[in-house]
DNA sequence: GCGGTATGGTTCACTATTTGAACCAATGGT
DNA sequence: ACCATTGGTTCAAATAGTGAACCATACCGC
């Protein structure tokens, strides 16, 4: 394994619950040696990609990723043009809809938005991950894998996934009910670039109770739209299989 | 060097003039060896840090940056926290105000805000860095450096910097007009942590016809005072000596 | 068609960087 | 006073990094 990809693995371990680690919990946490942690360390706090805080001296994400992602924005503004299609589609469906990317492998939430009406709402947070094994988003991206087969495999219920995979490749959506969290109903499209390559998910989730049949056909027709929409936005290409089964169900 | 010093190089070339690289143009830019710099491309589009793109391969900032963003705010929301100063600090004066702070050295504009009114205004990008000799807010942030001698003798004429941050010093508020950008007159103030180290700058930019002594005095009082702000949100201790100046500034 | 010159990417002997057990210093609890 | 933490440092040993030369492909002028 290569050092810069140990440095960045130890970027990785920085998440919501733990923002702050010091430098033991992140060498137990990495596996690597205290010596070899502290140094690859003291090089991203050199870069500003991580910054040491308090008399602890515990690190954090640094100011430097900001910059970073000011940039990557400027450059290729996937959340910034995705925002108002949430919008949108959270208004049109009158519930949570969140999109999410994959990065290094994992799904990745990039932005949501909620209706602007009282009720029961799902509740979103940017930049966490989504399991593959349990999240609408998760199977809708696996169904347009070329190899998922790995991940597939890696789930606690194969099976149950494997039965979700081929439902959502048959209806071009994806569907979960209390699966990753509970009492949610979440149905979900593919997003795909350029390539063809699928590259994310748009998701539509809502209480179980809320879900009526009237609203499980709102969602389907207004998700698939804007799943087309996204994918032409960030310049991709909705397979030709795929694009007649969203047609129909635009009807 | 270390390898992952290099490695985190190869991110620092992307820019808002050029967000695409190709392998060629990052092994000249970098001056590494083009095998190493490719291996190190790999490695970093790996954990999405990079992506590659198109038929030509070039490289450009990938999606994990955006995520390390969202987590860096939400532990820490200088960025937001700093937005409605900024908004209500370019409304009192009617002029362009902005924010930067200290990355790995540099001086990097973290956020700024428009007067919503019309007239000329001094134009900002986010993640834009920012001269320490030719700026306002490099000669902020000098003038409370612990050690600024090597970046003053790096400046094309150290004389003239000394003597603004000098001023700067004796004042509390650092002043640049047709420096960085012709016809840009600005003033800006250092921002501090809670050491009382200086980590950032904020700033007011105005064109240089504009800048009345009327308009001078506005600016030099809500400057300060926003500095101040900004300094304790972010949880930071002004200098008690500074801090004396401000005051005064206030009137 | 050909040669020349770009491009991105790969190989492998050589070597310099990385590694990790053991170490130090400081702090907090009993 | 002692043990158990914490963060951080050292240096011989070993691994991972390096770079000149290589390949494949694409484009341009002739």
């Amino acid at each position: 394994m290569s050092t810069v990809t140990k440095a960045l693995d130890l970027l990785q371990l920085f998440s919501r619950d733990s923002p702050q680690l010091g430098l033991g919990q992140l060498t137990r946490l990495s596996g690597l040696n205290k010596a070899t942690c502290h140094r690859l360390l003291t090089d991203l706090a050199a870069k500003g990609l991580v910054e040491q805080v308090g008399p602890q001296r515990e690190y954090r994400l640094g100011p430097a990723v900001l910059r970073l992602a000011a940039l990557r924005e400027a450059a290729v503004p996937m959340r910034q043009a995705a925002q108002p299609i949430l919008r949108k589609l959270a208004e049109a469906t009158g519930e949570t809809a969140h999109l999410s990317h994959r990065v290094a492998g994992r799904l990745v939430t990039l932005s949501y938005a909620y209706a602007a009406r009282p009720g029961m709402k799902v509740m979103m947070e940017d930049a966490d991950v989504l399991p593959y094994h349990a999240t609408a988003s998760g199977a809708a991206v696996l169904a347009f894998h070329p190899d998922p087969e790995q991940l597939i495999a890696a789930a606690p219920e194969p099976a149950a996934l494997r039965d979700r995979i081929n439902d959502a490749r048959a209806r071009g959506v994806a569907e979960t009910v209390s699966t990753f969290e509970k009492d949610v109903h979440s149905l979900a499209v593919p997003v795909f670039d350029a390539g063809g390559a699928c590259i994310g998910a748009l998701a539509v989730a809502a209480a179980v109770p809320r879900m009526t049949p009237d609203l499980h056909a709102t969602i389907t027709r207004d998700l698939t739209a804007a799943g087309a929409e996204i994918t032409g936005l960030w310049g991709g290409q909705v397979p030709e299989s795929l694009a007649r089964l969203w047609k129909g169900a635009a009807r």
